[in-house]
DNA sequence: GCGCTACTATGACCGCTGTCATAGTCGGAC
DNA sequence: GTCCGACTATGACAGCGGTCATAGTAGCGC
C-alpha cells in the first residue's frame, strides 16, 4: 500500500488519508500524520504551508480522485458490464478489506464530512468535490450501459448513498452483512433503469 | 429542543449527542457538554464516573431511541402507510432540519461510528446497537405493511444505509438533493416489495 | 571556495483536553 | 443542634494538539 517510490510529499497525503479514515479528521495528529508516513516532521510545515487545513483537503481530494479511477477499473473487470455489476463491486471493495484486514477504517471523505464543525468550510467543499469526482465516473458509466441520461446522475447519487451508508453500518457491527444486503437489494432497481439496448 | 424539564443529567447526555452531531466525538469536549446543557462542570464526574466514554455510550443509545421511537410518530403521519411514505418521512426531517436550521449536523451515530478509533469499543458496540434499535421498528413497520418477512430486515437495512449516506452527501454538498433525490429513486422499489394485502 | 535553494531537524509556545483531588453547599433525617 | 448523602464548585495536573522560530544540512550552479 504505501509505496516508498512516491515522494514525501505524496506519502504525507496518502498516510493523512489512511488516519483519517481510522479515526476522524480531530483524532488525526500532524505528528501522527509524518510518523506513519516516515516522512521528517519538519517537512509538515514545509509542504503544507496551509496547516492542517492544507493537508487534510488534499487527503480528502486524493480520496476522491482514488475513488473516481476506481471505477474504471471496476468496469474492466466486469464480463458484461451493469449497473448492479458496478455495484457489486464497488461494494466488494469494501467487504474484501473489512474480512482482509479488520473493521478499521471507513471512508475518509466520509469522516471529513462529519468531522465538519472541527474543520475549516474549505474542507467541507474539498468533501463536495470528493463527491462529485466520484459520482462523475459512476453516472458516465451508467449512462454508457443504457441508463437514461436523465436518470444516471440520481442513480449514481444513490448508489454512493447507500454504499457510505453501508459502510458505516458494517463498521458499527463490525460484520459485512449491511453490504451484501444493499448490493443483493438494490441490484434489481438499478439494471431495471438499462433501457433495451439495440441488440 | 432543550426542554429545561429534565435534570441535568438528562440534559448533559442530550448536549452531548447534539454537540457530536455537529462535530463529531473527538471535537466534543467535556466541558463544552456541561456548558451547553448549562450544567455545573463538577456533575460531570458526579453523573458520569465512566468519564467521556460513558457519557458518549449514552448520548449514541439515546439517538438510538430517539430514531427508532419517531418511526412510530412517521406512521401515525402517514394517511395510508407505504414503505415509500415511511422513507420520505424519515428523509423529511432532515430536508426540513437542514433548510431550517443549515446543515451543521449530522446523525450521531454516524459521527460516533466515524470516530471509532478514537473511541473506546464500547461506543462501537453502543453504535451497532443503536443502529438496531432504529432498524428494528421500520422493519417491525415494513412487516405490518405487508412486506414479506423475509425482506423486511434487508430492506430496513437498506433505508438506514441509504439515508445515513444521503445525510452525509447533504452535509457535504450543503443541499438537500442528495435527500430527495433517493427518496424518488428508492421509493418504487420499497412498494414494490409489498406484496397484495386483502383488500 | 561562495551563494542559493530545497529540505530537514528541533525545541518551545500556548491552548485545550480528560481526569483527579479537594473543598464547599445544600437539604433532610432524627 | 449533628450527621450524612447528594450534588456543586474550583483548581491543578499531565498530556497532546497545531504552529511558529530558528538552526542545520544537502545538493548544485558557478
Amino acid at each position: 500500500m504505501t509505496q516508498e517510490r512516491h515522494g514525501p510529499r505524496e506519502r504525507m497525503v496518502f498516510s493523512a488519508a489512511q488516519l483519517i479514515r481510522r479515526g476522524g479528521v480531530t483524532a488525526t495528529g500532524m505528528r501522527e500524520v509524518a510518523a506513519h508516513a516516515r516522512a521528517p516532521r519538519g517537512s509538515l510545515q514545509h509542504y503544507f504551508p496551509g496547516g492542517k487545513e492544507q493537508l487534510v483537503n488534499e487527503a480528502v481530494a486524493w480520496a476522491g480522485r482514488y475513488a473516481g479511477r476506481r471505477v474504471a477499473r471496476f468496469l474492466a473487470g466486469l464480463d458484461e458490464p451493469t449497473p448492479s455489476g458496478l455495484f457489486a463491486a464497488m461494494a466488494a471493495q469494501w467487504t474484501e478489506e473489512y474480512t482482509a484486514d479488520g473493521f478499521a477504517a471507513g471512508c475518509p471523505v466520509a469522516a471529513a464530512t462529519v468531522d465538519a464543525a472541527a474543520c475549516a468550510d474549505s474542507t467541507r467543499e474539498a468533501a463536495a468535490a470528493a463527491f462529485a469526482t466520484w459520482r462523475q465516473p459512476v453516472a458516465g458509466a451508467l449512462a454508457d450501459m443504457g441508463v437514461p441520461a436523465a436518470r444516471a446522475e440520481p442513480l449514481a447519487t444513490l448508489m454512493i448513498s447507500t454504499l457510505e451508508g453501508a459502510i458505516l453500518m458494517a463498521r458499527a457491527e463490525r460484520d459485512v452483512r449491511p453490504l451484501t444486503t444493499v448490493v443483493r437489494e438494490l441490484g434489481p432497481l438499478l439494471d431495471a433503469a438499462v433501457r433495451p439496448r439495440p441488440a
